[in-house]
DNA sequence: CTCAATGCAAATCTTTTGCATGCTA
DNA sequence: TAGCATGCAAAAGATTTGCATTGAG
């Protein structure tokens, strides 16, 4: 395994620091996150990529999206529908973190960045104040506005 | 059905109100949630209610749980371990609202209120903008932070 | 060549649904 | 009494695990 888009390269040497391999399947998922801006479920990826791949089974799917989170290279969310979903924690063009607004009727998601800046000044101050009272190493962070969308309302 | 504690009776009327009846089963699940801080998952309620009510279903539990939620009187969390988990959003004593550190290793979750009259302050004006921008009825929020606790670090 | 990675099948777990019966208002 | 509520059993889904095989390094 060589070649390949240059972000997926790089991630070789972050894949060796961890003991793993990168295999075809996992950069075939990797792949499947940087053609879209969803939050993509297991059988999501599983589809996206059965179609360059027939060969991929759905239990190497979810291994592999386990073993990306805990490398930080994806992160994990749940709105409400039953499906763990997720998302590239930093895109391949280095995308803008967002946060999300969450219809509770129909399930829409939103990511929304107006408004992140400030969001994102008080949170750090915030994760330090946190961080000192409970000992607790933070990682990352997530907003979940819930609501009616505009269908919905 | 008629007594319980005040703050169910107060309960009655919201439940006529959306055309619902607050039956025996109800009323102790509700009760299960007075009597902890905690974030109960449905078996949680269940292993509750039943020490109390031997008869109760797995199946009443989920579908009050539901029944709660979309009342507004219980808040639905998800914080990655598979099951959703409940709150109530307006403690018997007036909690004070709150927002959760979560330990991606172990799971643990901690809620905390330092710093909560900021936030809320921010979110409130974010709210106001995210509502006329994408014609969104805006309800209620969560935050996480993710990372590692004192345990796991 | 060695050990991690994979795929399949089966097992688990949580949550939902169908339906006959019970109970609240 | 009428219609919502309940409980059981079965179904549906998502995710995990055991194990023999494959393949990356």
């Amino acid at each position: 395994m060589q070649g390949g888009p240059p972000w997926v390269r790089g991630l070789h040497g972050r894949f060796r620091n961890y003991g793993y391999r990168l295999t075809f399947p996992r950069q075939a998922i990797l792949e499947a996150f940087t053609k879209t801006d969803k939050h993509l479920s297991a059988i999501d990826v599983y589809g996206q990529v059965h179609k360059i791949y027939p060969g991929i089974g759905l239990t190497t799917v979810y291994r592999t999206l386990e073993l990306l989170a805990k490398m930080g290279v994806l992160f994990r969310f749940e709105f409400g529908d039953g499906k763990t979903r997720y998302e590239l924690a930093e895109g391949p063009r280095g995308q803008r973190h967002h946060h999300h607004l969450i219809c509770v009727n129909c399930g829409r998601v939103i990511d929304y960045t107006d408004f992140i800046d400030e969001e994102i000044e008080l949170l750090h101050q915030i994760e330090k104040g946190l961080s000192k009272k409970y000992n607790f190493k933070i990682t990352h962070h997530q907003i979940h506005f819930y609501g009616l969308c505009e269908e919905c309302k």
